[in-house]
DNA sequence: AGCACGCCGACT
DNA sequence: GTCGGCGTGCTC
């Protein structure tokens, strides 16, 4: 779906009459038509509110006209103009290119793009009205919407949560508004503002007016007038108040004697205001010939080309990264770095703020709603600058790029799944640095098969098919060694059968133990790799064998230790219920219960009691759910205030602890065995990101992995640290059941509260789509989910795998896609369709 | 998404 | 005969 936009021009007083809007309205797609009031000025691009039916939606000016378009009956007004020139030029190809190929429409993807409360949406509420009495007699549903009301905190609910609320609320609410006891009310769509500060400014000396006299001054306005000297002749209104200990009323009087002047001026709310202290304290560093070398090659680049940056752990590619920044910046364009998770990576973002000072600027979904706006509308300006962000950092409105950075390009948080559209932060990326015609640098020690098979230096392969580009230009380029040439870390491999054998029934193998042991003699620290969180993986019943499952979920559940004293807990982790540990099984009332595999928490324990001395931090999204933890715990570590670090996945996310000597992974199994053709390319990236977090310092390190299966190939890759050829092997095998990247995939997945109208849809569907696809795809399915229930939701899917061998031309069918979307029409409205374009996972 | 309009079952 | 359930359709 493209929509020609009208060029912005000159913005013109009272040119355009009349717009075409895109509304915020879910299932309602298409432009409306406005007046627009000879109040307002409207351009194209502007966000605006507009009445729509009886409500108050958000909208954005997607063309503007001045003749009325034709339509039967008067137009209505636009409201307000809530912000305008919100998108860079260029902007808008590509939030096109995005609906178009993710399969949805064009404001769900501005609604990903821009900073949230933008597009404000009125609601229709209703209170109480006290000005009249109570009626005497209420039926009874009345008298609970009545309740309700009374304990509202703000004083009103939405129709639609008392309709949920109580039965028959519909009837009472319409009863009660008649009696007039209570009222319903429009809620004006409350929308981001820039935040306005009063600012207190010298004036040069006044002119001696007859006209004013009093000329003397008061001992207060002398106080503030020297005050706004020493400050450089301009102070905030609240912080001059502040120091100068008087009220405004004294500003105000030497603002009528033109002393002063006071202006209201938007101030940015942005993050790290302590940036200046550390402006460039980091300076750039001596280069290995390898860094120095890929740095060459890069300088030299003046358009667009996808490089991947194929550094091992350890090889400071970081560095590679800000000196390759330091001359975009010189030559007055921007730098757009992309992160996994910002949380998990406080190192990065100080290293580039030591080295940028304030021209850092960090954007993600973390920052409130008013710092993002604020953000945003700082990139717009244009100052060189770095911005460091998340996936939805690809959409900052920055004018001018000169250089787009993914660092840990292979990381599957690039990809979004939740809301569509599903996109993949590496693939709008490449889009941007083309419109940029930029260069767009993929840095990983463990790249994804997608980018490996688009930049490896290998001959005779066909061109890349996830895209539909003819030609990408590509460079590799290598650092295969870590600085100061510092060895890998042996990985030793250890056969848990063996251990078993031996009659070893503890988690920790005698060689892990010892290793353990050494290292606490040596005062050195460790790590411990376990890739799932809490105590055990499932409770289960010793008579019946029934496992504890979740209610909501068809998983089991995970069994917690919240303190030494309490009683364990049981929670799901996907929809996160928790129940207390039950005395007792649920179906056979047997006492004996018992917690099976491992998770970090188990760990932890297990470790104490064999290693009582040993100072554990347990590093997990359990123990890092609060802001701020990553870096307090990390903090901790790294001060030496505890001697192991026990986490999962997160431990392998840009953290570089020189100091720890043995890392251990307890098992790489759960790992290795997941029903997803990606498995094996996860574990041997984590596996290989783990092991490299070994010896990074002056000591040198070694890594135990244990396993039951150390015949699997990923293990032989890991123990010779090997990546390519793993990669190149798992080609191969992909290539032969067209399989990413060389055959594209779509998934589609569908989610209701009733399970027979889930699946009867997606039947449906697929009977819809065998009729459409020719045969360059083939459906697979409809399948129920792997977990075939989450939250009280039924998950069926339907796979589309395309048939023939991939070729550059096909990827992916315009009409396919816009057949996709069709879909979404002829489900029902319980059941939700998501269309995962390039799904990363297939459960 | 709301909110209207409009067509069928339990009551006066 | 009316009230009120909630199934389809529109919103410039």
């Amino acid at each position: 779906m493209t929509v020609p936009l009208n060029q912005p021009t000159q913005r013109d007083e009272s040119a355009f009459r009349w717009v075409d809007v895109l509304v915020d309205c879910p299932g309602v797609q298409g432009l409306f038509s406005y007046h627009v009031p000879a109040e307002l000025t409207v351009q194209v691009g502007d966000i605006l509110t507009v009445p729509f039916g009886s409500q108050q939606l958000g909208a954005i000016a997607l063309r503007c006209h001045r003749m009325e378009p034709p339509n039967d009956g008067e137009l209505r007004p636009v409201t307000e103009v809530i912000a305008q020139g919100f998108f860079p030029p260029g902007y808008w190809p590509l939030l096109e290119r995005v609906a178009a190929y993710y399969a949805t429409s064009l404001m769900q993807v501005i609604r990903t793009a821009l900073p949230p409360k933008l597009l404000g949406k009125s609601q229709r509420r209703v209170r109480l009205a006290h000005s009249v009495p109570a009626p005497q007699s209420l039926s009874v549903p009345a008298q609970a919407v009545v309740q309700q009301l009374q304990q509202a905190k703000q004083g009103s609910y939405t129709w639609r949560y008392l309709k949920q609320q109580v039965r028959g609320a519909d009837r009472a609410l319409r009863e009660l508004i008649r009696q007039g006891y209570v009222e319903s009310f429009l809620e004006t769509p409350a929308s981001c503002q820039p935040k306005l500060q009063r600012v207190v400014t010298l004036l040069p000396e006044p002119a001696i007016t007859p006209s004013l006299p009093g000329k003397a001054l008061t001992a207060k306005q002398q106080t503030l007038l020297t005050l706004l000297r020493q400050r450089g002749g301009e102070l905030s209104m609240a912080q001059l108040l502040e120091q100068a200990q008087v009220s405004d009323s004294t500003v105000k009087t030497l603002e009528k004697k033109q002393w002063v002047t006071i202006e209201r001026r938007e101030v940015l709310r942005l993050e790290g205001g302590d940036a200046s202290g550390q402006a460039c304290r980091d300076q750039p560093k001596t280069l290995t010939p390898d860094q120095a070398q890929a740095l060459q090659t890069l300088h030299n680049l003046d358009q667009f080309c996808s490089v991947l940056l194929h550094g091992v752990t350890g090889s400071g590619k970081t560095e590679v990264y800000l000196q390759a920044i330091a001359p975009i910046l010189t030559q007055g364009a921007s730098a757009l770095v992309l992160v996994p998770e910002i949380g998990l990576t406080p190192q990065l973002t100080d290293r580039f703020r030591q080295r940028f000072g304030d021209r850092v600027c960090v954007y993600h979904s973390g920052l409130s709603p008013g710092e993002r706006y604020d953000t945003w509308r700082q990139m717009l300006m244009g100052r060189p600058q770095v911005v460091i962000g998340t996936r939805s950092a690809v959409f900052a409105p920055l004018p001018r790029i000169g250089l787009i950075i993914l660092d840990e390009e292979h990381d599957s948080s690039f990809k979004q799944d939740q809301p569509m559209p599903c996109y993949h932060a590496r693939t709008v990326a490449r889009w941007r640095a083309q419109a940029h015609d930029c260069p767009l640098l993929l840095g990983s020690a463990t790249p994804s098969a997608e980018t490996w098979f688009l930049h490896a230096p290998s001959p005779e392969r066909l061109p890349s098919p996830d895209h539909a580009d003819p030609v990408i230009p590509t460079l590799y380029l290598s650092l295969p060694q870590r600085i100061h040439a510092r060895p890998h870390p042996p990985v030793e491999i250890v056969d848990l059968r063996e251990e078993l054998i031996q009659g070893n029934r503890s988690v920790f193998s005698h060689s892990l133990q010892q290793a353990i042991a050494d290292t606490l003699d040596q005062g050195r620290q460790g790590l411990l790799f376990i890739h799932r969180r809490g105590h055990s993986t499932f409770v289960s019943c010793r008579s019946c064998g029934e496992a504890l499952t979740c209610p909501h979920c068809d998983v089991s559940l995970a069994y917690h230790h919240t303190h030494r004293e309490a009683r364990p807990i049981l929670r799901c982790h996907y929809c996160n219920y928790v129940q207390g540990h039950p005395q007792h099984c649920p179906s056979c009332q047997s006492p004996y219960l018992k917690n099976f595999g491992s998770g970090t928490q188990r760990i932890t324990q297990d470790l104490k009691q064999l290693f009582p001395q040993l100072r554990i931090i347990r590093y997990d999204s359990d123990t890092t759910r609060t802001k701020g933890a990553h870096r307090r715990l990390l903090d901790r570590f790294a001060a030496g205030e505890a001697d192991f670090l026990v986490g999962t996945q997160m431990l392998t996310k840009g953290i570089d602890l020189p100091q720890v000597t043995l890392v251990g992974i307890v098992a790489a199994d759960g790992l290795l065995h997941q029903a997803d053709f990606r498995a094996a390319e996860r574990a041997c990236q984590t596996l290989l990101q783990v092991a490299g977090r070994a010896g990074r310092g002056e000591i040198p390190g070694r890594v135990i992995l244990q396993t039951y299966t150390p015949e699997h190939p990923v293990i032989a890759a890991v123990q010779q640290q090997s990546y390519p050829p793993f990669l190149e092997a798992e080609l191969q095998e992909r290539a032969a059941l067209h399989y990413p990247p060389q055959g594209q995939l779509i998934l589609l997945r569908l989610s209701g509260p009733h399970e027979n109208e889930v699946m009867a849809t997606a039947d449906r569907l697929a009977r819809q789509l065998e009729q459409q696809l020719l045969d360059r795809y083939t459906i697979l399915g409809p399948a129920p989910a792997a977990i075939a229930r989450v939250a009280d939701r039924y998950r069926w899917q339907l796979l589309l795998k395309q048939t023939a061998r991939a070729r550059a031309d096909i990827n992916p069918p315009v009409a396919l896609l816009e057949q996709l979307m069709q879909l979404r029409q002829s489900c029902p409205s319980t059941v939700g369709l998501t269309i995962d374009v390039d799904p990363l996972y297939l459960n």
